[in-house]
DNA sequence: AATATGTTCATTTTT
DNA sequence: TGAACATATT
């Protein structure tokens, strides 16, 4: 089997025969990197090394089965463990999960269930909600659990009303998950880490059993993870970690860019291979995301090195509305496949926000071009298939009581707030389960008569699912459906849409059920099924049809299109709102559109619109990042003015807009008879680029347009275009917060703020204060700017005045004008 | 318990 | 803008 080594670059070679002794591979974007980690594994089989040694890691399970099947290519069937990391955490627990306190029937909690639990936990806790928000924390908890940080660890006196809480509701929460024998998500683990932390036989043994261990994705890596791997390869530090620091967007999860970056000092010799070429992208699309993601200050320096042939240029396209973002794109997509250049399995569109898949949703269906929506409702939330599961996860686990409060009255039967209250009470003051405790209220005639019999029938069912399970999944399904009339039960209930996608869902439930049943003996696959379940996700639905993909940025990664169009790239949403004021995530937003960026192979479209959101009510300005682009070998193309109906252009809009966009005179001008304006950036000839730059220096005299709604804006309506002398002065925000309605009184833009933010060329902003800008202040004069820094209100001038004196000010804030 | 009507409220990313 | 939540009504 010579073959395992063709083809390969030097690089690749090089990491691929690296056999013992930690290895980092650091590997851009479309470098091959999938490549060499499956013919390094099929290389260290074929050195001799046993299969049940090698431990692979991803954290998708398509990555993972993109391994699998990528492997059993090159060396047919094998032993060696490749999967997630809360799979392999999850039959770690099944077996070692009794140290934490877990049987081996443990439950994994989704998202819901674990809100479900938290809620209760907040109860149990006695702590009250009202100043405090229950997602924060819920997101308290997440992180220390993504810190492998458990109740009993916590120690330093608790600040803050929030950490106090917590403090009380996160030990609440773990118990309450624990008596119901389950785990969310972030146990998954936490509970991992720990043992392995606390148990340093059984560590030893692994590490010795898990020879030799390789890490997909490395940059992804959270502090618990990084104590699973660290466990794991700690006496034998064959340890391969691959990843891209510029590909880290998952901080958020608490994934720790810290762990790559500092893995050459936690492994002492490690070899380090960087793959650096590119196999996928254009010279062009990569230039530009070399470009941007130079702007970075947190990474490493790591070249991209085109090795296809020039393609053609990357377009920059800002359109009006979001509306005719979705529209035009949608048209270009029938045009290609019309032309018969493209398929729609070609195209992908990317957006920062699942919010975001409507507009395209639409405008394709309307086209009838097939698409794919990953993302979004999935299908294991659908009401259903939740409602189906939890009866199989209560047989499975009959300590689950969230999953019995789910079903136990669905479809009603008569078992209601008030029963279940009672029910509850015994099963806390006995520490028993709720399906326990229902049988010991039935046996006790502690129920009214509605609810005795309804529980009777609960009970009954449940009995028989539980006898079922010893046969198939399929029969438990199928009895469970036929008994509950379940199927007309739920289309009952959503009346008027004749809804064939209840019955559809559940379909394709049986159908993966019979799957398991297949593969496994009797009833033996349940547990099983529902891990498979709970830790299924969309991006594992990526369906190989030929269908346009829509999904976010986020969902990207680790995949590729021809033609890719990365949408809504405006200020708050690819930079996103809340990552505007730190430094760090700030860059995890550029990384996040590098990512996006780089999924294309051969063509790039990137827009923004100008209003988007309710009703078009809501504005948005181009992204900061476009700035970072290379504008001057790319296509920049304006196509705000001409699609609209009725010439509804940036006239249209509040006189502040207009500031914005070449004038409708000049638009028209240049447009001509056309359906569209297109201007290029001639970068041949900077005369033809003036229009661009410059016309907006002179402010439009503009139309106060807005009839004073003047209700709560009692001081600023007689001096709107006063500026007022120092940095106290109240300038409204830009975006428009409140009911997407624009501040009064905006007609006379003065403060640094608007014209620093406001102003674009062809859609992308212009700094109207950079070094060497002649300014003027009310009180100290004129001046002339030195340095800028900061982003969006925190922007920051520093000004030395004529007088010689040098002073700071805040752009948002200070009525500083172009002198 | 189920429907009707009103009100608020968001709007990141996900294993 | 509509979805999710809350309250009122039968």
């Amino acid at each position: 089997m010579g073959g395992i080594l063709d083809g390969l670059n030097e690089s690749q070679r090089a990491a691929v025969t690296h056999v013992d002794g930690p290895l980092l591979t650091l590997a851009g974007p479309g470098s091959g990197k999938t490549r060499v980690v499956t013919h390094r594994i099929a290389y260290l089989l074929e050195q001799g090394i046993s299969p049940y040694s090698i431990l692979a890691l991803t954290f998708t399970n398509k990555a993972a089965q993109e391994m699998k099947h990528r492997v059993v290519r090159i060396v047919g069937e094998t032993n060696v463990w490749m999967g997630t990391f809360h799979g392999y955490c999850a039959r770690f627990l099944r077996r070692y999960g009794n140290l934490v306190g877990l049987k081996d029937n443990f439950t994994i909690f989704d998202a819901d269930d674990a809100k479900s639990a938290l809620e209760e936990a907040v109860g149990i806790a006695g702590v009250s909600l009202t100043h405090l928000k229950f997602p924060e924390i819920s997101k308290s908890v997440g992180q220390l659990k993504n810190r492998a940080i458990t109740p009993e660890m916590l120690q330093s006196a608790p600040s803050g009303a929030l950490e106090v809480a917590v403090r009380k509701i996160y030990p609440a929460y773990q118990k309450l998950l624990l008596t119901n024998n389950a785990v969310d998500f972030d146990d998954l683990l936490m509970h991992t880490a720990t043992i392995l932390r606390t148990n340093e036989d059984l560590r030893a043994d692994l590490d010795s059993k898990h020879e030799y261990v390789l890490v997909d994705e490395y940059q992804d890596t959270n502090l618990a993870q990084y104590l699973i791997v660290r466990g794991l390869s700690l006496n034998y530090p064959n340890i391969n970690v691959t990843g891209d620091p510029d590909q880290s967007i998952y901080g958020w999860r608490g994934a720790d860019i810290g762990n790559i970056l500092n893995f050459e000092r936690d492994y002492p010799n490690v070899a380090t291979v960087r793959l650096e070429e590119n196999y996928r992208s254009t010279p062009e699309i990569l230039s530009a995301a070399d470009c941007l993601i130079s702007c970075n200050v947190r990474r490493k320096a790591k070249r991209l090195i085109p090795t296809l042939p020039s393609g053609q240029k990357v377009l920059i396209c800002s359109y009006a509305t979001a509306k005719e973002e979705a529209d035009d794109i949608s048209d270009q997509i029938v045009q290609h496949v019309l032309d018969g250049t493209r398929e729609p399995k070609d195209f992908a569109v990317l957006y920062r926000t699942n919010a975001h898949s409507r507009l395209f949703e639409q405008a394709l269906m309307r086209r009838k071009i097939p698409y794919q929506l990953i993302g979004g409702f999935r299908f294991y939330q659908r009401q259903e298939i939740r409602d189906l599961v939890a009866y199989l996860r209560l047989v499975n686990n009959p300590e689950d009581d969230v999953s019995f409060r789910r079903v136990v009255n669905v479809p009603p039967r008569g078992l209601g707030d008030k029963s279940l209250q009672q029910v509850t009470e015994l099963s806390r003051s006995r520490g028993i389960s709720m399906l326990v405790a229902l049988r010991a209220a039935l046996e006790r005639g502690m129920l009214s008569k509605k609810a005795l019999s309804g529980a009777r029938t609960f009970l009954e069912l449940y009995d028989r699912l539980v006898h079922l399970s010893g046969d198939s999944i399929v029969a438990m399904l199928e009895h469970l459906l036929k008994a509950t009339n379940y199927i007309e039960y739920l289309s009952g209930k959503k009346s008027d849409q004749a809804d064939d996608s209840v019955q559809s869902n559940v379909q394709e439930l049986l159908a993966d059920a019979e799957e398991k049943d297949s593969l496994m003996s009797d009833g033996e696959g349940l547990q099983q099924f529902l891990e498979q379940i709970s830790l299924a996700s969309d991006t594992d639905n990526l369906k190989s049809d030929n269908r346009v993909t829509l999904m976010t940025l986020h969902a990207a990664k680790g995949l590729e299109f021809e033609n890719v169009y990365i949408i809504a790239v405006e200020q708050d949403v690819l930079p996103h709102a809340r990552s505007k004021h730190d430094a760090a995530q700030m860059e995890e937003e550029r990384r996040l559109f590098f990512v996006g960026i780089t999924r294309a192979k051969q063509a790039l479209q990137i827009s923004n619109a100008s209003s988007r959101g309710f009703g078009g009510s809501k504005m948005g300005c181009p992204s900061p990042f476009l700035l970072e682009l290379p504008r001057a070998e790319m296509s920049v193309v304006d196509k705000t003015g001409a699609r609209a109906p009725g010439g509804r252009g940036p006239w249209s809009r509040d006189g502040f807009w207009a500031s914005e966009w070449i004038s409708e005179d000049e638009v028209s001008q240049e447009v001509g008879g056309e359906d569209f304006e297109v201007v290029r950036w001639d970068d041949q000839d900077p005369d033809a680029n003036r229009a661009f730059v410059e016309p907006s220096y002179e402010l439009p005299d503009l139309p106060p347009k807005r009839p004073k709604k003047s209700r709560d804006d009692k001081k600023d309506q007689g001096h709107p275009n006063d500026p007022a002398e120092d940095q106290q002065v109240e300038i409204q925000e830009m975006s428009p917060k409140k009911g997407g309605k624009l501040p009064a009184g905006l007609a006379g833009i003065k403060s640094g703020a608007e014209l620093n933010t406001s102003t674009t060329l062809a859609g992308i902003p212009v700094d109207y204060f950079k070094a060497g800008t002649r300014i003027t202040h009310p009180r100290y004069g004129l001046g002339v700017v030195v340095t800028v820094d900061g982003f969006g209100p925190k922007r920051v001038a520093k000004i030395e005045f004529d007088d010689g004196e040098t002073k700071s000010f805040q752009l948002s804030k200070a009525p500083i004008d172009v002198a």
